[in-house]
DNA sequence: TCTGGGGTCCTAGGACCC
DNA sequence: TCTGGGGTCCTAGGACCC
């Protein structure tokens, strides 16, 4: 058995690059891409960075510099970028199919397999990917999932695209120069932690002592200590069904009374019924919570859940309890700022057992014929009373590019 | 005025059992 | 002053990721 050889492929500025595909106008100059309800700068083209627009602030306070560097602004579109996303990782697919989908824009491989020269492969994938979907990727190589993320950040700061890790001990000139909180899973509380020990480098960190780090950071921090050391402890990951669904957003204004939130909330509950549904699976438990905004003069957080006596993936169910323990959960003279559903304890649908004692409220076709109408004519064609038909407290995007490749009415026009 | 959404994993502590 | 020991299961909360 050889040594496993992990590649990280990571999408350059994902959204960014997303939104400049079919908008070539936008090549060169400085772009971001705001959270959900534009709240936040999730994602930046080089240029924006370049200004100082920091990553994950207020959309408010970037507002200066946007409107001084005439900075393209744009609401996220994931119906754009997870289809953008599903093309590259088929290509990548395509060239190694020993891989794990980590996240909307990343992907580990393993090299080790396969009979090519692995840099050379790195190499292939990023050049097809740039070909085939437009998008640039930078691949870390190394010997651990942890050593290639940190091989990925290189090939993206030395512009090469693909740097490979086969000896951290041979470069700890780089590595001395990376602060901790770079390495993967070493958060803000972590680091601190860490910086309260002396260790502020990855070298450093590489050379602690194991039983201090995991003192420290638990089991978790001397994993990641085994790995910056070359001694993999993570593999690849099977794909497994989710452990939990949650749906939630927040109000574009903050709602001072019930009804909204109920139809928020019937909402949610019915999105993530779909989920469930879609991937054959019911659930146990609903989990709502209702919040302010944390920075709001008036605090006010709290959260219900109820069992359903026999696993459900009826949104009917889901909708009536949601809205039941919303119900409970609202006071009067706050200003909410979101409500949400999560559905937990997972199981799949067709290993659900009968209560003898309790009829069924399920109705598994009523369900289908549902999912499939929407499914063919877009979604929401058709939806529950209670969720509401005019939405008043729907979340804000009002920066959103067309569906260019989902939706037949956003196509892309060339004139 | 305006601060995202969707996940996972680990630990500590309480309830309960023999 | 002294008041068992060992185990399991569940939940809440923290930390992290993108």
């Amino acid at each position: 058995m050889t040594a496993p050889l992990f590649a990280l492929a990571d999408c350059n500025n994902f959204y960014a690059s997303c939104e400049r595909l079919f908008n070539p106008a936008l090549a060169g100059r400085p772009l971001i891409v705001l959270s959900n309800n534009d709240g936040c700068v999730v994602a930046r083209s080089n240029e924006a960075k370049a200004l100082g627009i920091g990553m994950g602030i207020p959309f408010f306070q970037a507002r200066k510099l946007v409107e001084r560097h005439r900075v393209a602004v744009f609401s996220s579109n994931y119906s754009l970028y997870g289809d953008i996303s599903r093309r590259v990782m088929a290509v990548l697919a395509g060239l190694c199919p020993d891989m794990e989908i980590y996240s909307i824009d990343e992907a580990f491989l393993r090299l080790d397999r396969l009979p090519h020269e692995p840099l050379a492969l790195a190499r292939e994938m990023r050049d097809r990917v740039r070909h085939w979907t437009g998008i640039p990727i930078s691949i870390g190589l190394a010997p651990t999932k942890t050593l290639a993320k940190l091989a990925n950040l290189i090939a993206k700061k030395s512009g090469e695209g693909v740097f490979q890790i086969e000896r951290p001990e041979r470069l700890h000139g780089l590595l001395a120069r990376l602060p901790v909180k770079e390495v993967w899973g070493i958060g803000r509380r972590s680091a601190e932690r860490l910086q309260a020990l002396g260790i502020e480098t990855v070298e450093q960190l590489r050379r602690a002592d194991p039983r201090q780090i995991r003192r420290h950071l638990s089991v978790i921090g001397e994993r990641i200590l085994c790995e910056l050391n070359g001694t993999p402890c993570l593999d690849l990951e099977e794909t497994q069904s989710n452990r939990q669904i949650l749906c939630s957003k927040s109000f574009g204004q903050r709602v001072t009374t019930l009804a909204p939130i109920l139809e928020a909330v019937s909402n949610y509950a019915a999105r993530a019924g779909e989920r469930l549904r879609r991937q054959r699976l019911c659930c146990g438990h609903i989990h709502v919570f209702l919040q302010t905004g944390h920075h709001d003069a008036r605090v006010y957080s709290n959260a219900l859940s109820q069992g359903f006596p026999t696993p459900t993936s009826d949104s009917r169910q889901l909708i009536r309890v949601a809205k039941g323990l919303a119900q409970r959960l609202f006071l009067e003279g706050y200003r909410y700022q979101k409500v949400g559903v999560i559905l937990m304890d997972l199981a799949e649908s067709r290993r659900i057992q009968d209560d003898l004692f309790t009829p069924r409220n399920d109705n598994p076709r009523l369900m289908q014929a549902l999912d499939a109408i929407n499914a063919r004519l877009g979604a929401d064609e058709v939806f529950f009373a209670a969720q509401g038909v005019q939405r008043p407290w729907r979340m804000q995007s009002g920066y959103r590019s067309p569906r260019y490749t989902t939706c037949w009415n956003e196509l892309a026009r060339v004139s």
